[in-house]
DNA sequence: GAGATTGCACGTATTGCCAG
DNA sequence: CTGGCAATACGTGCAATCTC
């Protein structure tokens, strides 16, 4: 079954009711200004969208950046294939006033969306387990072949929600494929998309620290720092937690890194840690 | 109109990258 | 190694819309 190229073909692994958990690339951006708008005067109306059927290691967020300015990055994006109007005519005036339902307005383009974004007959081209790569800056990515894919095609949506129902999400397209803010506002509105429509999530939910994890650190933070170095500290404690169960809590403890304890002491390191105390969420207020 | 959908802010967390 | 920050995931609440 065929899904739509910005769902990248999962390995068949896809059971039935069950969190999928796929893991999505990473960070950093560092892009070029000055971008598609050349680009979509060359839009061309071939429909053809290159299937990425690569099960290969997910690229890193920052490779998959093309830069414009960069001689072979632009020869990449030159020979990729052009999403067309099927989706929406990159060419045409946008649609005049806000775009309903979009409060960022002013990062989107309030355009007409063509036909393939409200045909819901072909059933292939609704997953209910998708698999999704993350929009980033540019308006082509760099993929695993090395080829460059248009990311217009990842701004509508198909997918068959846990009844069997067929959803069609169409994103409107950033006024600036470079604005970090709006790919921002687009990956987290399609994830969310995809996570309350199917049982696919990016990410495992992650276990908050506990109060037998914090009292674990207090003891071994000396002014707020941890006694025998970072290394250590991280060692020891996924040596006493990890994995392991704690009374009073469900499941077992998770593995947690140097980044996720560095983070945890610097948050609550004013206030509680370099006082050797044992942080204390303040109670949320609900109205 | 009432319930179902959606978009998005918030708070909590992790990971990648980079400079010192 | 460390420290720090950018990017981004998840759950949840809520308001604006949509749908029946």
């Amino acid at each position: 079954d065929l899904e739509p190229e910005l769902l990248r073909t999962s390995p068949r692994n896809t059971s039935k009711r069950q969190k999928v958990i796929h893991s999505v690339p990473g960070e950093h951006s560092d892009c070029t200004k000055e971008q598609d708008n050349a680009i979509d005067e060359a839009d061309s109306d071939d429909e053809s969208v290159q299937q990425t059927s690569i099960a290969q290691p997910a690229m890193k967020r920052s490779e998959r950046i093309l830069d414009f300015t960069n001689a072979e990055h632009a020869k990449l994006i030159a020979a990729a294939p052009k999403v067309g109007s099927n989706y929406y005519d990159s060419d045409a005036d946008d649609l005049p006033g806000p775009i309903k339902g979009i409060s960022k307005s002013h990062l989107f383009r309030n355009v007409a969306w063509g036909a393939y974004a409200k045909d819901k007959s072909n059933d292939a081209d609704f997953p209910s387990h998708p698999s999704f790569r993350q929009f980033v800056p540019g308006r082509f990515e760099r993929l695993a072949d090395g080829t460059a894919a248009d990311q217009k095609a990842k701004l509508v949506i198909k997918l068959t929600d846990t009844d069997g129902k067929k959803h069609i999400y169409a994103n409107p397209p950033p006024r600036d494929w470079n604005n970090q803010e709006a790919i921002t506002a687009l990956n987290k509105r399609t994830v969310q998309q995809i996570r309350r429509t199917t049982e696919v999530q990016f990410r495992a939910r992650v276990p908050e620290y506990i109060d037998a994890e914090r009292k674990w650190l207090v003891a071994n933070l000396t002014a707020g720092k941890p006694t025998n170095g970072w290394k250590r500290l991280v060692a020891d404690f996924n040596n006493h937690f990890a994995g392991k169960a704690v009374p009073g809590t469900t499941g077992s403890r998770p593995v947690r890194t140097q980044s996720s304890l560095s983070k945890e002491v610097g948050r609550f390191g004013a206030e509680f840690y370099g006082k050797g105390l044992v942080p204390v969420l303040a109670k949320k207020v609900k109205k």
